[in-house]
RNA sequence: GCUCCUAUCGUCUAGAGGCCUAGGACGGAGCCCUCUCAAGGCUUAAACCCCGGUUCGAAUCCGGGUAGGAGCGCCA
């Protein structure tokens, strides 16, 4: 049988980095074994799930490149599946209305706890070969819960937890339907897994006690259990949870920040999921190496700072022709208007190796493409000195005497400028740079003049000169 | 409270009884290179939660602690 994902985020909220790592692995295990992979929105619970939320996790899904092999699956258009599983539970005997109250529940609840026993339902409208059910309430509309055996265990084989065990005494009646008839979540995945004939279910581990209750079903159904994997939580930098108030970001936030979508799946991929000591994976790699025996079942926390290496890395030996989309998306981000300078792809050449983001590099490129608007103080006082304008006065009207705009030809100017004069490079390149980026930090002299251009450079150089003599 | 899960450098991890004087990577420190910032090269500090047991031998297996975490909804 071919392996079929799927990946079933509930649409409360973006697509987080858990629930992308959650994505990538169910997306990579299928495409490992020649599978499909398949998105599913969980929105039964129509209070809480927007479209906004819809969207957000499409975008996420989207800039990573997680592609759904199957048109995406709404549960709440599937209502009527649903209504006929619990009707055929119902008449099976596998599943019973219950009219308790939501107060009679709590109540119920508290009492127990005040017991010190893990509260469950009692079974009080449970039928039983023997036992009386009270007469049903006028006026109440029942929900449908299911009938948990009493007895035995279930055995669930997590593909990266191992063997658990659960008592089916530790299990309560759950509810499958709502007194409006509304399915609920754990009746719904499990008749949707089943349907979409899903092979691995792989989620978080906070659906780790979800799943004998839904393998329960599963049987009564008479449906083949899937295999499960249920993987860790990743926390925040200080080890606490990640939530919307603690330093939880969508997907695209990462984006925003800098990261190229690759970058952060290769990241991501690293984070619980090892193969021996190798750090660096393309795509193509993921899906051949992985496997879930090499899954750790502890939680991981987020370090972002080696996020950025892995970013770095991409960024140095990507194509820079890969990168040109997500660069102009960030030079315009901060106002830059990427046509009003040199080529993009030259401009990531020069400066990938200095930027471990996106934004880093924008922000280094800016003066390529819009005019300076002021010097770095501390540099302007260190380089732009009486010495330094007499340096660039003169280098100026040598450059303006080049005939060819290269790179070769300015190495050579500037090299042979400084020899002439019997300073060191460093003389010459740092009023230089501070005159034309407007602060001490660039590419290789050359490099940056080049990209620059003869125009724009000559006139910088001359601004300069006059900046330290006309003050 | 009950059930379940987890536990190797600061962080991500390698490690499936001897290959471990515990390896790699990020980050840190130092040195080299150097026109700036980087990149690169080299060196270095840094960990098996605790206690028992099994075994000739345990980071690895078992038990018990301890510490974290998850779940216990007519939420997903």
């Amino acid at each position: 049988m071919s392996v079929v994902t799927r990946f079933a985020p509930s649409p409360t909220g973006f697509l987080h980095i858990g629930g992308a790592r959650t994505a990538l692995f169910s997306y990579l295990y299928a495409k490992r074994f020649g599978g499909k992979f398949l998105l599913r929105i969980e929105d039964t619970d129509r209070e809480r799930s927007t479209q906004e939320a819809v969207d957000a996790i499409f975008e996420g899904m989207a800039w990573l490149g997680l592609k759904s092999d199957f048109d995406e699956v709404y549960q709440t258009q599937r209502f009527d599946r649903y209504k006929e599983v619990v009707e055929q539970m119902m008449a099976a005997g596998h599943a019973y209305y219950c009219y308790a109250s939501k107060e009679e529940l709590d109540a119920m609840r508290t009492e127990q706890m005040a017991r010190k026993e893990k509260p469950r339902y009692d079974g009080r409208w449970r039928p039983e070969t023997g036992k009386t059910l009270p007469p049903p309430p006028a006026g109440v509309q029942p929900v449908v819960r299911f009938k948990n055996p009493l007895e035995g265990q279930v055995v669930l084989k997590d593909l990266i937890k191992g063997e658990i065990v659960f008592d089916n005494k530790e299990l309560d009646d759950l509810i499958i339907a709502r007194g409006d008839g509304t399915p609920t979540y754990n009746f719904c995945v499990v008749v949707d897994d089943w349907d979409m004939g899903i092979t691995h279910v792989i989620r978080g581990d906070d659906h780790v006690n979800n799943t004998p209750r839904q393998i329960n079903i599963l049987k009564a159904l008479g449906a083949q259990v899937p295999q499960y994997a249920h993987v860790s939580m990743i926390l925040g930098a200080d080890g606490a949870k990640l939530s919307k108030r603690h330093g939880a970001l969508g997907v695209t936030e990462y984006r925003a920040m800098g990261f190229l979508p690759e970058a952060l799946l290769n990241y991501l991929v690293r984070l619980g999921w090892s193969h021996g000591d190798q750090e660096l994976f393309t795509r193509e790699e993921m899906i051949e190496k992985f496997d879930f025996d090499h899954v750790s079942a502890s939680p991981a926390r987020f370090d972002m700072e080696k996020a950025y290496w892995v970013n770095h890395q991409y960024l140095k030996s990507a194509d820079p022709a890969v990168v040109v989309p997500e660069f102009d998306w960030h030079l315009r981000r901060i106002g830059v208007d990427p046509a009003a300078g040199p080529d993009l792809a030259a401009v990531i050449e020069q400066q990938r190796e200095r930027c471990r983001t996106l934004v880093e590099m924008a922000e280094k490129s800016r003066f390529l493409y819009a005019e300076l608007d002021a010097y770095n103080e501390k540099d302007a006082a260190k380089h732009l000195t009486a010495d330094g304008a007499t340096v660039l006065d003169e280098l100026a009207a040598q450059l303006e005497a080049l005939p060819a705009w290269t790179a070769a030809a300015l190495h050579e100017a500037v090299n042979g400028f400084a020899a002439g004069k019997g300073l060191g490079l460093g003389k010459v390149a740092q009023p230089i740079r501070v005159a034309v980026v407007g602060m001490a930090i660039s590419p290789p002299i050359d490099q940056t003049l080049f990209l620059l251009g003869r125009e724009r450079t000559l006139a910088r150089l001359r601004a300069a000169v006059a900046h330290v003599r006309g003050a």
